[in-house]
DNA sequence: CACCAGGCAAGTA
DNA sequence: TACTTGCATGGT
């Protein structure tokens, strides 16, 4: 399984290239990406997270000291944004009040940042995991909808397979190595959105054919 | 027009 | 436990 799952990832890393993800400038900046882009569009978040920057909020404080409705109306292209602004002010007020800072936060063990992470309103699995990873820099893989839907259609994992189920193959199955999870995810995100959409999959052309 | 995007949590039975 | 529903904008 696991010089299955290295083929894959050569084929796709010839075929595309390294991603130079997370598309952030900042740990700070992954760390609100990463909520705002769920089920959302990433065109929708950047429109939001400018609109963040405009407005000198992009930090632990100032988010903080906005009013909710305030920074609900400046994330609105993210979609969900009454949601969306509660849950970045739960996380933010987290993080002051338990760490202090962003550092300090992520400054401990993969596992209890996961657990930390989890144990909050609006911080899913996937959302974890790419904080942990893309933000903080921790060894841990990022399933998402397209990890799923790719390889359970090549047969890796079953369709019925969880979030945890998909995590620990790639865990056990690759050697522990943020920038190889970094680049893995990151490339299945980039054959999912070219050729593994819901809608118009486009199998003749995907570069997996024949894997 | 209908459907979807790098989810998650709360409600129902 | 196992489904279902609400949340919401912008692109195809």
């Amino acid at each position: 399984m696991s010089s299955r799952l290295q083929e894959i990832y050569d084929t796709l890393y010839t075929a595309f290239g390294p991603q130079h993800w997370w598309p952030g400038e900042t740990p700070f900046e992954v760390l609100i990406g990463a909520v705002l882009t769920q089920n959302t569009a990433w065109t929708n978040v950047e429109r939001a997270i400018a609109n963040l920057k405009a407005a000198d909020a992009l930090s632990l404080d100032g988010l903080a000291a906005l009013d909710t409705v305030i920074l609900a109306e400046l994330i609105r292209p993210s979609g969900y944004y009454n949601q969306k602004a509660a849950r970045l002010q739960g996380l933010i007020r987290y993080i002051t009040d338990t760490h202090g800072d962003l550092d300090a936060f992520f400054d401990q063990d993969t596992e209890s940042l996961r657990e930390e992470l989890l144990s909050l309103k609006g911080i899913g699995p996937e959302t974890a995991d790419s904080i942990a990873l893309y933000a903080a820099g921790k060894p841990t893989f990022v399933v998402d909808a397209y990890t799923h839907r790719i390889f359970s259609r090549h047969n890796l994992i079953a369709e019925e397979a969880g979030y945890h189920e998909i995590r620990e193959m790639f865990m056990d199955g690759l050697p522990e190595d943020v920038p190889l999870y970094n680049e893995y995810h990151a490339l299945i995100v980039r054959l999912g959105k070219e050729y593994c959409k819901k809608s118009k999959p486009r199998c003749e052309q995907c570069p997996l054919q024949g894997i």
